[in-house]
RNA sequence: GCGCCUGUAGCUCAGCUGGAUAGAGCAACGCCCUUCUAAGGCGUGGGCCAGGGGUUCGAAUCCCUUCAGGCGCGCCA
């Protein structure tokens, strides 16, 4: 129901278009002044009128209509009350045919990829992933709740100079057993020792080059311990992915389009855009002011641009997707725009259907810039184990009677951590802090955990007996909830648009808000219309919440 | 030097396709559990919306400019 339409549409003004109405038409900052309003002052001009009196006009000209309770004239606002118990019926019905669903599926069938996490092989998962994994996770579902189909690529980093290191370390000082016991960790050490003993002796670095030569090549014994360090990656960082709850449809990364450069290159050739440049070969993008996009290092090896231009035209003929999302770290937004630039430049005119989607910077309180090197790293897994077992304390002093502590501290743990990515626009660096993270008072993920537990607490003890009666719910706390409510779809929808997670965030933080200051002053409990209202604030919040990767346990 | 981004309460942020007295949370202080989960609710204090110009009936929001911080600018990814 879109009553911004059905006013725009009661609305004449001489010379005015109606959708241009539609647009002005907004929502009151305090909803006291009305659940709409329509600013009139842009209309005197050419009214030749006060905006007080066109108001005044307009007022008159739409008299008594039932859609609305009031119609009034406020410093040359229209600000309009609707008939509340009609809109809290319509709402409701609203609330109760669309279900779990997207209510209107204009979307349906459309295709997006979105590469997100792209973790690297041999490292270890580190909070400076967690961003593009949650806001790419997340993303994921969003736009599957709107009804499209999607593809998760995690593009791993699983190609370079620095696996021949791998290999030789491996086999100097490489243990099986090890690496079966303490996976990422063990090939991290070898990797540290490799470099130390390097410093000594720089044969190393020979033999290091000769067998990722060989990888290249595709010898055998090198693919095979190659593999073994993707798979021993894989199993140790799937278990963040499990209790993150992302999960990926492909693992193409970058070892995966070797085979498809040298096409590319040929493709940049034929076209005429290939150009030399100090011995390596470039796409000039000076007329769009960018530097040039490095294609082939004066060696004739590729670069990162060429197996991104590789990766975004396999995907376009695999998938055939209608867009296509880089969740990746603003500190690319060069390399994006010379590669969506190139392919435009090559005749695709899907191009403009790739999107970069950046994200801030992650840094440590006191240490500043990750470095894995430098051991500045703070391991997801520790920051989901510590705030799993504060919430395992929180639970054992205020609920010790609770079943499942386990599962329910592992799930609102974790929750913490993910909205604390989530919560704020994706563009703003985060400084990672625990406090920050282990913080579960006022806008946190236990806040709307609670809150929805607080609802199927009360619907548990519901007897589901008498008829619903909306106008209760036409008074000024609960109305505000009602309100939210019917905004679920528009707001999900705005932060696909936007690709924003933290819009749901917010929304879901004003829709427990608005709930708890409702629970707070009224009895739900035995009114059959609270009840109902309870039950859609439940399923909402447990549906936003997640959009955004986080669980919402019945009880905790 | 050039380009992009950020700057709103002590802290973290929302509001930014222009609209009514700039909103939350955290922290501080004071209230509210004999009623459905107090991980909650209510209240108090706290703001030249970085500075300056402009456009407009109206600017945190748009344009110009200065300042501060971050990131990027050829053979890493």
């Amino acid at each position: 129901m879109d009553y911004k339409e059905l006013i725009a549409k009661k609305i004449v003004i001489e010379g005015v278009e109606e959708k241009d109405i539609y647009e002005n038409i907004s929502i009151p900052q305090d909803p006291k002044m009305g659940d709409y309003c329509l600013p009139c002052f842009k209309y005197a001009k050419a009214l030749k009128l006060s905006p007080m009196l066109i108001a005044q006009n307009l007022k008159a000209a739409i008299g008594n209509d039932p859609l609305f309770e009031s119609v009034e004239v406020v410093a040359g606002y229209l600000n309009f009350k609707l008939s509340r118990a009609e809109a809290v019926k319509n709402a409701l019905s609203y609330m109760e045919k669309k279900g779990d669903e997207f209510a209107s599926c204009p979307l349906n069938g459309k295709t997006v990829c979105i590469d997100y996490s792209s973790i690297n092989i041999a490292k270890p998962f580190h909070i400076g992933h967690l961003l593009t994994t949650v806001i790419g996770g997340s993303l994921y579902r969003i736009f599957k709740y709107l009804g499209y189909n999607v593809v998760g690529i995690n593009h791993l980093g699983d190609w370079g100079t620095q696996f021949g290191k791998l290999i030789v370390a491996y086999k100097r000082w490489g243990s099986d057993d090890d690496i079966e016991k303490r996976n990422i960790n063990a090939l991290l050490d070898i990797y540290v020792k490799f470099h130390d003993e390097a410093e000594k002796d720089k044969s190393l670095e020979d033999e290091a080059r000769a067998w990722f030569k060989k990888i290249e090549d595709g010898d055998k014994e090198a693919l095979s311990i190659f593999e073994k360090f993707k798979t021993t990656t894989l199993r140790e960082v799937n278990k963040i992915y499990d209790r993150l709850g992302v999960t990926f449809d492909s693992y193409n990364g970058e070892s995966f389009y070797n085979d498809k450069l040298a096409g590319v290159v040929s493709e940049l050739e034929q076209k005429g855009l290939l150009v030399d440049s100090q011995g390596a070969k470039v796409v000039n993008l000076d007329e769009y002011n960018m530097s040039p996009c490095l294609i082939l290092k004066s060696d004739g090896a590729s670069l990162y641009a060429t197996r991104d231009l590789a990766a975004a035209k396999f995907r376009k003929n695999e998938y055939n997707f209608d867009k296509s999302l880089y969740v990746v770290a603003y500190q690319q937004n060069l390399h994006f725009a010379q590669v969506f630039k190139v392919l435009e430049l090559m005749g695709y005119e899907w191009a403009k259907d790739c999107v970069h989607v950046p994200f801030g910077m992650v840094s440590l309180e006191n240490s500043g810039a990750l470095s894995t090197r430098k051991g500045n790293v703070v391991f997801l897994k520790d920051v989901l184990d510590t705030a799993v077992a504060k919430t395992l304390e929180v639970i054992n002093s205020k609920n010790p009677e609770l079943e499942n502590k386990e599962k329910t501290a592992e799930q609102v743990g974790i929750g913490a951590v993910i909205f604390g990515a989530l919560s704020s626009g994706r563009i703003k660096d985060m400084v990672f802090s625990y406090d920050k993270a282990l913080n579960f008072d006022g806008e946190t993920a236990p806040y709307l955990q609670y809150t929805h537990a607080r609802c199927c607490s009360i619907l548990a003890k519901s007897t589901g007996s008498g008829k619903a009666d909306y106008s209760v719910l036409c008074d000024d706390e609960t109305y505000e909830v009602v309100k939210l409510l019917s905004r679920y779809d528009e707001t999900v929808y705005g932060a696909a648009e936007k690709y924003e997670p933290s819009i749901i965030s917010r929304y879901l933080i004003d829709l427990a808000q608005s709930f708890n200051k409702f629970y707070i002053s009224h009895k739900v409990l035995g009114d059959a219309a609270r009840e109902k209202l309870t039950l859609y604030v439940k399923n909402t919040l447990k549906n936003g919440l997640n959009l955004i990767l986080i669980n919402a346990p019945e009880k905790m």
